[in-house]
Formats: C-alpha cells, structure tokens, sequence
DNA sequence: CTCCCTGCAAAACCTTTGCAATGGA
DNA sequence: TCCATTGCAAAGGTTTTGCAGGGAG
C-alpha cells in the first residue's frame, strides 16, 4: 500500500515527504483515529501546520474520510487504501470493530440508484453495547 | 413533538428555559444543521456559551446525534424527534436527502445480532452525484 | 425560596495562513 | 535548478470554563 500511496502522490504531480510519508504510515497502522492522535504522534517530526494540510490533502485525493464513531469526528484511509468495511461501535467501553456485509452493501447500491444518485461512497456506523459490555 | 421534548427534560430533573426551547425549535424546522447554524440563528438570543451547553446536553440526553454529511460534521434529532431516516449527499451541489428503507434496516439487526451487539442506533451516509448534478 | 441555568468575559483549544528557508524531482 | 512543501509564528475560529445574577419549579 505505501507503494500505490507514493505513486499516487507522484501521479498527481505532488512530492513524496516526509510529513505526508509520516501521516500515511499512521494512518495504515491506526484504522479510525483522530486528528490530535496523529498530531500526538507524529507531532514530533511534522509541524502541527504540515499535518493539517498533509490531512486536508489527502482528503481531497480520496486517501482518507471522516467518519463519526461513538459521537466524535473522526479519521481513516479510504477504500482505496484499506479494505472496504464500516463500524460496530460500543457506547459503553468506546472500542469499534470492523465489519463487512454484502447485502448490506447491494441494498445501498439500490437505494442510491432508486434514487437516481451516481453512487460514490457512503459510511455507516452502528452504536450499540458490545457482547462484553453486556456481560459485565 | 414540543411538548414531548418538555416533557423529557422535565422528567430528567431540568428545566424548560428559553435557551433550550430555541435550540430545539431550530432543530425541528432544519433538519441536518451544523453548530454554527444553530449559533447564526439563535445567537442574538441566546449566549454561545449556553448554545454549547444546550448542545451538548441534548446529546447525553439523546435527543440529537451527530452526523457526517458531504464530509461535514453535523447535527441533527435524534429518532424519538424525528423519523428514522438516513442521508443521500450529493458530493456536487452539497445538497442532502433524506430515505428510509426497510430492507436496510433489517440487514443492520442482523449484523449488531451476528456481532453480539445490542443495537442501540445505526447512522448511515450515501455520498455520490444526484441526478440533477449528472445531467447538468 | 432554591438552585439550576444563563450571560458575560476570559481561557483553552483547534485550525488556518503568510512567509522565508528547504529539499524533492 | 525550480517550485512544491515545510517549519515557524501569528491570526482566526471554535469550544470550554468560572462566576455572579436571574428565573423555573
């Protein structure tokens, strides 16, 4: 994945640094994360300022989107990027944990095309209490 | 659905006041807000300070959530204030619509279900291009 | 009559911007 | 070399907090 993140930098005319190479390699080992958690860590080796504009980048070329997870803003590499799956989120203890679904996602395909939308992406997380919480 | 709302606070222990009652109101005629919608609006009324406060009270209180629309985080009523629906954002014109769908529904029960989740509230955010967008 | 809430003002955060220096391609 | 990109510093926004006075129950 780094790979295809350099050439699609390149590819955009746009130069492989430090900063973004810092922000990236974050985000693959850190899947739905914050703003200040990436600033946290790489805050070290990139301006606070490089950051934000590393991250606004991305955004614009599809690396990453926003997501709500457990009510807050947050951040993770796009479809492209990383597999494609969406949110179990548990209100009580705040951990998420991935899922996929293809029913789930032929039902968004027809409901976007119903709707005579072009689909591009969508998100969806589901808030619950997880099978532990509901334990203890 | 006002006197509902009264009703909940009243029941928690709080009380109705302007500030609260305003916040609501805005909430009810604009579906899909942001923060500093509410504030636009509101704030020759009421104080930001106490627009945050409300704010941040109807969420502990479940009576908004927040959302990801067209990248922006948001706000919005909470299903007990407002119908079940879910959000069409065209990525052109920034414009949202609002669906339901049964189907889509049931497929989310089942997942929390298979997951050991109980379900507490699901989000979902289609992003693409409407049709009017398309043909334009 | 009580305290829960409000408004105000200030502090604390978060995000963006301008500019000179730096380092990829 | 050339220009995109960085770091720094300062500005601009947004959100939170402390406190005294005011209003809902």
């Amino acid at each position: 994945m780094r790979d295809k993140f350099k050439r699609h930098l390149r590819d955009s005319g746009l130069k492989v640094t430090a900063p973004r190479t810092e922000v990236f390699e974050f985000l693959e080992k850190n899947d739905l994360t914050t703003i200040s958690a990436v600033i946290g860590h790489c805050g070290g080796r990139a301006d606070r300022a490089s950051i934000y504009r590393t991250i606004g980048l991305f955004r614009e070329l599809g690396i990453i989107h926003d997501v709500v997870a457990g009510g807050k803003r947050m951040i993770e590499l796009s479809d492209r990027f990383a597999s494609h799956h969406h949110h179990l989120s548990c209100l009580r203890c705040g951990k998420s944990e991935a899922v996929s679904d293809r029913v789930l996602e032929s039902d968004l395909d027809r409901i976007a095309q119903k709707n005579g939308f072009r689909q591009v992406s969508h998100q969806i997380e589901i808030s619950g209490i997880c099978a532990r919480c509901q334990r203890g």
